[in-house]
RNA sequence: GACCCCAUCGUCUAGAGGCCUAGGACACCGGGUUUUCAUCCCGGUAACACGGGUUCGAAUCCCGUUGGGGUCGCCA
């Protein structure tokens, strides 16, 4: 059978990287198999989704290349045949209705009593629990309901549905049998009647556990008394996720479930639900979370990890991706800056790491600085020279200069928003910082030196690197400077800041007649402070 | 609190009992490119959370401890 596997965000805001990363590992993952990739809207919030966040997430999924195969699925467009599955499960008694806590009747799905019939149910053996004498231990249709003695002796409550307390026996401080639950089960489950036993002091029971393979995390299994039932559809009509999630998955077909690691519990749920609805049990895996700088989880409130922030930084979505792809999966080898192409064909689940990544955004810009040195020229200088738009300094810009610029600078580069600094090639004067005037321009004989210089490469008929380099060392060792000494205050003279290319490929840029301008500007407005 | 999961340099990771004196990358520090610098090159600091087992041998297997995370809704 061939692959399908889906993202399915719900569209309640923009889309952080933790989810991203979950859509990146399905598509690679799809296209590794030769498998079909989907994308479903989980839009049922209607409160939250809104048209510009759905507006939002194809934008972000189209810029990193998450090309999908089929028209999308709208969850909302579902919800028919949601509740017709609620009803069929109603039909088959998995399901019941309930009054309780809402304003009209909620639909709950059952754990199944006969939990056998389902794949990865297991017999795990005989339980006998303390309980806590002053709690009455109930028994009706919705489960069984207890206390358990804390270490200060205190009631602590707890319970779970009905299928996990198979043969339960409930016990006396005597142990003498107060209830049993073989003998009343039928009515129990037809929720004709329900039981409350006082001063009870063990629950006797046989355990069962229902396990599933992870693709990343191995077995897994839960026990079912710690389950319980869930509604799934509301007393407003409206299907709850677990029900739409499982049946759109129906309806898609879809054979992998990779998310993110907050739904394994819920995967012990959705088995059942699988089974219930006839269908077959996917296989899953679930990925570690991406935590933020402090080691937390990154949550809707973090700014700075929605994808679109990253496309407005001015990071490759190349980089992105493949940087995206090494949290929390690795080759196996040293590589790590692989195309698109490569991803695909070494991405294997079982090389996912199943343990929380953090995200480095020194390491991102390290990348995202090595697909810009690969960029070829010309589009590095047109998406650069893009950036600019809407700046005040790139009106009017020097085309031809700008591309002069772009080509010295790419290697450098680490983001697009890099290019906003570029303003001191262009304009008459650049801004000075203070500090570094206040460090490199401070002293006189420096000041002689750089007027000196200015003088020098004034007389030249136009500026070359090796004359710049032949005038700035002629000018330094005449004054008496150390080789380079002098290159930091020029530095600061002509460009107003300390860190930038190299400073005679930079002058050279600049050009004689602003290099010179600046040199003496830098000098006179020192000399009067 | 209960249940479940996780644990290698600061960070991302390699590592499936001997190849590990633990490898790579980012960051950091130092040096080089007989000049500056955000590029480039070379070098360095830096980790198996702790304690018990199992084994001739453990980062790798088992148990416990500690720490972190997830889940316990008529949210998704």
């Amino acid at each position: 059978m061939s692959v399908r596997v889906r993202f399915a965000p719900s569209p309640t805001g923009h889309v952080h990287i933790g989810n991203i990363r979950a859509a990146i590992f399905n598509w690679l993952f799809a296209r590794h198999e030769n498998g079909v990739f989907l994308l479903r809207v989980e839009d049922t919030d209607r409160e939250r989704s809104t048209p510009a966040a759905i507006a939002s997430l194809l934008d972000v999924m189209q810029w990193l290349g998450l090309d999908y195969d089929e028209a999308p699925l709208y969850q909302t467009s579902q919800v028919a045949a949601h509740l017709e599955a609620a009803r069929r499960l109603l039909e088959q008694g998995d399901a019941y209705t309930s009054a309780k806590g809402g304003d009209g009747e909620a639909i709950v799905f059952r754990i199944p009593w006969e939990a056998e019939r389902v794949p990865g149910v297991a017999l795990v053996g005989p339980v006998e629990t303390p309980v806590h004498p002053e709690t009455p231990v109930t028994i009706d249709r919705a489960g069984v309901a207890y206390a358990l003695v804390s270490a200060k002796g205190k009631a602590v409550p707890a319970g779970g549905c009905l299928a996990g307390f198979r043969d339960l026996e409930v016990l006396d401080a005597d142990g003498r049998v107060r209830f049993r639950l073989a003998d009343v089960v039928d009515q129990v489950l037809a929720g004709a009647a329900s039981f409350a036993v006082e001063q009870p002091a063990r629950l006797r029971y046989t355990r069962r556990q229902v396990g599933y393979h992870d693709a990343v995390k191995g077995d897994l299994a839960k026990p079912l008394d710690s389950l319980r039932d869930f509604v799934i559809v509301r007393s407003d009509r409206t299907p709850v996720f677990h029900l739409a999630n499982v049946c759109d998955d129906i309806t898609q077909h879809i054979t992998h479930i990779i998310r993110g690691d907050d739904h394994v519990e819920n995967t012990y749920r959705h088995v059942f639900l699988f089974a219930a609805l006839g269908a077959p049990i996917p296989h899953y895996a679930h990925l570690p979370m991406i935590v933020n700088r402090e080691g937390k989880p990154y949550s809707k409130r973090d700014g700075d990890a929605f994808v679109g922030d990253f496309r407005d930084k001015g990071y490759l979505p190349e980089a992105l991706f493949n940087y995206l792809t090494l949290l929390g999966w690795s080759p196996g080898d040293d590589r790590e800056k692989l195309s698109r192409r490569e991803l695909v064909s070494l991405f294997t689940l079982d090389r996912v790491q199943s343990s929380p990544a953090q995200m480095d955004a020194r390491k991102l810009d390290n990348l995202n600085g090595q697909y810009m040195a690969a960029l070829p020229a010309a589009r590095f200088a047109a998406e650069a020279r893009a950036r600019l738009r809407g700046l005040r300094w790139a009106d009017g810009l020097d085309e031809a200069l700008f591309g002069r610029v772009a080509a010295l600078m790419q290697s450098r580069a680490k983001r697009y928003a890099d290019v906003e600094g570029w303003a001191y090639f262009f304009g008459e004067l650049p801004e000075y910082e203070a500090a570094a005037c206040a460090k490199f321009l401070a002293a006189a004989p420096v000041r002689a030196a750089l007027g000196a210089l200015a003088d020098r490469l004034d007389a030249m008929p136009e500026l070359t690197d090796a004359g710049v380099e032949a005038a700035v060392r002629e000018v330094a060792a005449a004054h008496g400077f150390a080789e380079g000494k002098l290159n930091q205050p020029i530095r600061v003279a002509t460009t107003g800041c300390t860190i930038g290319a190299g400073i005679y490929e930079t002058l050279v840029i600049l050009g004689r007649s602003r290099s010179v301008k600046r040199l003496r500007h830098a000098v006179a407005a020192t000399s009067a402070g």
